[in-house]
DNA sequence: CTTACACGGGG
DNA sequence: GGGTACGTGTAAG
């Protein structure tokens, strides 16, 4: 059978490790098993000879028997691009791994053990070379189980070349019911379950019999009966790829609990298998075998991370905004409540706006899915891990994958020592402008992202090239400022990926010119061209990320080195050209454009590109009409569009009152939207004047924390555990999770003592001070100093008003 | 001054 | 698979 790679899944049957494809053909999707496979590890010793008799005789006690290898064999690979002889050990069972290896590694004469910490399922990929979201064969008796087709494999599956079937993608989204304002898992229900897919599937799943005319809504009878009509759905509509916004963190989580308590296994799997919720400390993502399940919210969280999506919040609602243009109903969270009890309009905007969570998510995922899998193409690992991967991660998994084409060990996972000694090494990094601070018009932003890459490629930076001691005097190149000697005699591994990497890109934008915009290759195309653009862009991250395994200190520095030089050489060439340099980071260039044209700009740019050697590129950002700087790594620009970037001011969140985040984002609009700080001064002196004068609205005053630990357990007591407290003497269940909402009131004491409850506040005074100080001022300040007013100017006081008025004119 | 705790996305 | 998320903010102590 021949199809595409959806997915791959491990699992253990009878004892036996299994590794499952789900294999998407023509007609149908299929289940190819495989029980052929063993993980494996290589040691290296000093007498590889004697070691290997030693291991081959081996037993350990553990995992209730005998442990013995599988087989152990020497071969020939290349440590740092020298050759050296190894034993390759495979284990019958993955389980067996661990306690091989310890027991191995404390064998006289061991020196390194590699590739014991790769998973088995990404090992199989990479060691039978296959692609997910690509072209595969496989062969095999065919026989049915468990709803599914399945075909036990009778050879090693093979990467093909196929035309590529469309995929059935969903996007879901839940409300849920929360009386005490974040919601428990264990006792408040899934209201509503909304359901969208790319062939014109709307539809909300309730258990809420209230009156409605919107015809998308299918009422059951009960809670249980609206998740098992969600999985039915699934399994109808044959779904290929599952999206969802934060459905790692919240829906999933919180559906699994919630069919826990219904006793409903939640049998998404294709194979009719429950969903796995891989709980880690900090990260909790969910499987569905023989699915995708895609977070969409992790999607735009990468693209943020690596600084393409730049945006204050990154809520399904900012981020819908951003990238479609368009706007979404909002629904306050708190009115949740009262919707679900009373009905009637607020009913019908909280159906509406629970489907417009799912439709919106659903266009934001095929927006971003192209990208995705050509991540996957490129760096072999499935579509799953890949959407959840950071921009280290996928160059270290690209660069294991080519490691083992190669013949190369792949070094171990710091730990321990090694990777403290790691973090204690500091090294001079990038080139940062102080930016001139305050408002600018007219400005124009370069970025010289090839530029890292480019270093790496016609530098030969690698951990095995720098300060070599092959080369003779003479022969090395010497970085400049540190006198590194980077070999020239070897290429490097890091650079030859990054260097193949850079030209399938190169030839990828060539490609590109020949299709027209908006025709299905061109857009396949762009989206590969722009996810090699963001491996080359992360490699240089990567030398210098403590927890790699090619981590090299002395390679970033160099890196960071050769990159100041351009950039200052870059910078002296703007000056020159007539735009005013502004501020500078690392690889970009922010400019005004000083009288002249944008034109003009695009001369300067090409006029660089010309001097540039190789692949070095500046590349114009985008022309940006306003812009405020306030210090390093903090400013904000309005686009020709009318959309705001803003770096390093996200600091109001929900622990603070709406009415200090309100007049922070009122006043980022006053003076990028208006290009007018004195109407910024007029918000924050209406605003203070409101609250100093006993006018603010309570709803706007409310600061919300969650209780994030039984009361008794905190040692410092915040204003939120005092208010829990209060909460509690009043006969209030309090438990951990719950969100504080509290007021500040007036009177004696630190801020502790004053926080209220809201239900409690009732005739209360609030601290007028502590909002003005506390809240709106600190908010706003770091913008409004750099445009020349003190806090003083913008706190209203009667007897200051007059010199004030003349002070905004 | 150091230490403790919370934020993000979701509802 | 496994893990130290992660960088930054306020208030308590």
């Amino acid at each position: 059978m021949r199809g595409l790679l959806l997915d791959i899944d491990y699992s253990e049957e009878e004892t036996q490790p299994v590794t499952k494809l789900f294999v998407k053909g023509e007609k149908e999707t299929v289940a190819a098993i495989d029980r052929s496979f063993s993980q494996f590890f290589y040691v290296e010793a000093e007498n590889p000879r004697k070691v290997e008799k030693l291991i081959s005789m081996l037993e350990v006690a553990g995992n209730g028997g005998m442990i013995k290898p599988k087989s152990v064999k020497a071969v020939k690979l290349s440590r740092l691009s020298k050759e050296v002889e190894v034993l390759r050990v495979e284990a019958r069972h993955p389980n067996d791994m661990h306690p091989l290896r310890h027991k191995i590694r404390e064998l006289a004469g061991v020196k390194e053990i590699y590739g014991y910490d790769i998973p088995p399922m990404r090992g199989y990929l990479i060691d039978r070379q296959l692609t997910p979201m690509d072209g595969v064969e496989v062969t095999g008796e065919v026989e049915d189980e468990n709803g599914i087709k399945t075909i036990t494999l009778d050879s090693h599956p093979k990467k093909i070349e196929i035309e590529k079937p469309k995929l059935n993608v969903m996007s879901f989204d839940i409300e849920v019911f929360n009386p005490t304002g974040s919601p428990r898992p264990e006792k408040d229900p899934i209201m509503m379950i909304s359901l969208a897919d790319n062939r014109g599937l709307k539809k909300v799943l309730t258990w809420r019999n209230l009156p409605t005319d919107l015809d998308y809504v299918e009422i059951l009878p009960t809670e249980k009966d609206t998740l098992k009509r969600f999985i039915e759905l699934v399994d109808e509509m044959d779904v290929d790829i599952l999206l969802g916004y934060n459905t790692d963190l919240f829906d999933f989580p919180y559906i699994k609990e919630r069919a826990k308590q219904h006793r409903l296994k939640l049998t998404l799997g294709r194979d009719g298998t429950e969903v796995v919720t891989r709980r880690r400390k900090m990260a909790t993502a969910t499987r569905i075998r023989g699915r995708v399940h895609v977070d969409v919210f992790s999607m735009v969280n990468f693209l943020a991370n690596i600084g393409n999506i730049r945006l204050i919040h990154y809520t399904l609602e900012d981020v819908y905004r951003h990238m479609m243009g368009k706007e979404k109903p909002d629904f306050e969270f708190t009115k949740f409540v009262e919707a679900w009890e009373k009905g009637g309009e607020h009913w019908n905007r909280l159906l509406e706006y629970s489907l417009s969570d799912a439709v919106a998510t659903l266009e934001i995922g095929e927006e971003l899915l192209p990208l995705f899998v050509e991540l996957t193409h490129v760096v072999g690992q499935s579509l799953f891990d890949v959407s959840r991967m950071s921009a280290g991660q996928l160059v270290e998994w690209l660069l294991i994958s080519e490691a083992y084409k190669r013949g190369e060990l792949i070094p171990p996972r710091p730990v321990g020592d090694e990777f403290e000694e790691r973090v204690e090494e500091t090294f001079v990094g990038a080139y940062v402008m102080e930016p001139e601070k305050g408002y600018h018009e007219n400005l124009v932003v370069f970025d010289f992202r090839s530029l890292y890459p480019s270093i790496i490629v016609s530098h030969n930076i690698d951990p095995s090239t720098v300060n070599c001691k092959c080369c003779k005097k003479g022969e090395a190149t010497v970085v400049p400022e540190l006198g590194h000697m980077i070999c020239q005699a070897r290429r490097g591994f890091v650079p030859e990926v990054v260097e193949r990497v850079v030209k399938l890109r190169g030839d990828l934008k060539a490609e590109l010119k020949k299709h027209k915009k908006g025709t299905h290759e061109y857009e396949i195309a762009n989206a590969r061209q722009w996810a090699l653009k963001i491996l080359a862009n992360s490699f240089y991250g990567m030398l210098g990320y403590p927890r790699a395994r090619w981590y090299s200190k002395e390679g970033a520095e160099s890196v960071t080195s050769f990159g100041r030089h351009y950039i200052h050489e870059t910078i002296k060439m703007a000056g020159d050209f007539g735009l005013k340099v502004c501020y500078s980071d690392t690889d970009s260039l922010h400019a005004k454009l000083n009288g002249k044209s944008r034109e003009d700009a695009i001369k300067f740019m090409q006029e660089v590109n010309k001097n540039l050697p190789g692949i070095m590129e500046l590349e114009l950002e985008a022309f940006y009409p306003r812009g405020v700087f306030i210090t390093k790594k903090r400013y904000a620009l309005i686009d020709d569009e009318g959309r705001l970037v803003v770096k390093g001011l996200e600091f109001v969140r929900r622990d603070w009152a709406a009415i200090a985040k309100h007049t922070q984002e009122d006043v980022l609009k006053a003076i990028l939207k208006d290009g007018s700080p004195e109407k910024a001064a007029n918000i924050v002196l209406d605003a203070t004047k409101m609250v100093l004068g006993g006018k603010a609205k309570l709803e706007d005053l409310i600061i919300y924390t969650q209780l994030k630990m039984p009361i008794e357990s905190y040692r410092a007591i915040g204003p939120h555990v005092v208010a829990a407290k209060r909460l509690r003497e009043v006969g209030h269940e309090v438990e951990p999770g719950m969100m504080i909402a509290y007021i500040e009131a007036k009177g004696a004491g630190s801020i502790s003592d004053r926080a209220i409850p809201v239900e409690l506040f009732k005739d209360k005074e609030y601290d007028a001070d502590y909002y003005v100080d506390n809240q709106i001022l600190p908010a706003v300040m770091r913008i409004m100093e750099v445009l020349g007013y003190r806090d003083a100017d913008l706190k209203f006081e009667k007897k200051k008003q007059m010199g004030l008025d003349k002070f905004i004119g």
